[in-house]
DNA sequence: GCATCTATATGCAAGATGCAAATAGCGATG
DNA sequence: CATCGCTATTTGCATCTTGCATATAGATGC
């Protein structure tokens, strides 16, 4: 994997600790999708916004959600391009998180858009001024 | 202040830790609104969808505000319904930061409009199964 | 053999968060 | 005036999260 994927626009400052909170949900997305390993995740994630993500970051994150039972891995030996590949699975109870995490996203939202839409009005009133 | 600005809904599990990375520019936006202090500051929070924040982590969150720049302080002793108050007001480059938040909060927004417009999908698709 | 890509994991310092608690002024009630 | 409840801000601390570096190691091509 070359230098693609980095961090760039909006995932600075304030905004890049923001964007780790979605690393979680899109998890889930993609392995309600098919299942997969870890390597190729990466990429996939910065196809959502997420690029340039700590590899040891997502796999800390596969792992806890293997803790909690949202999935279930399993080793694929034979075919890989390299060594080992622990590839993760949606379990029924990952599923159900999945549906929650849809919903949250869907509240929040409407929380950005009420926070845009507030300073959009207070830019318009004020023509950009501080006070 | 009673029991009111509870943390309910999409503000728990995972969706918490999500929900106080828009206390900054949340409270860049109140102040950008007009001057103020600590305390009616959480109720006002609440009001964007953001109840039941810890008041340590408020008036840690307006410190460190301070410290980078984002917010000047004075103290208003007089009239007050308590003790004094340390007032809040924007400063310029405050206002600058605002303006980035903006642009990244509509950058996040249609990362998740991605994300969720591709849960549908599937969900369309696969009836809700999981595999 | 050596470099490069694939693939996963660990260690640690620094930073963020939650919860509890300390401090204290003000107004109302008895 | 003692006390209660609301207003108002701050500190301490244990724990969790994060970024960055590093370890490990199989496969492939030169």
């Amino acid at each position: 994997m070359r230098g693609r994927g980095r961090r760039r626009g909006w995932q600075q400052g304030g905004a890049s600790r923001l964007a780790m909170r979605f690393v979680e949900p899109t998890l889930l997305l993609l392995l309600h999708h098919r299942p997969a390993h870890g390597y190729p995740l990466i990429e996939q994630l910065s196809e959502y916004g997420l690029g340039g993500i700590e590899p040891s970051a997502l796999y800390r994150a596969l792992r806890e959600m293997e803790d909690r039972g949202w999935v279930v891995s399993c080793w694929e030996e034979a075919g890989t391009l390299g060594p080992p590949r622990r590839v993760y699975r949606l379990t029924e109870l990952g599923h159900e998180v999945l549906g929650q995490w849809a919903a949250d996203l869907q509240e929040m939202r409407q929380m950005v858009d009420r926070i845009l839409a507030s300073y959009a009005l207070h830019m318009e009133e004020g023509e950009g001024d501080y006070h």
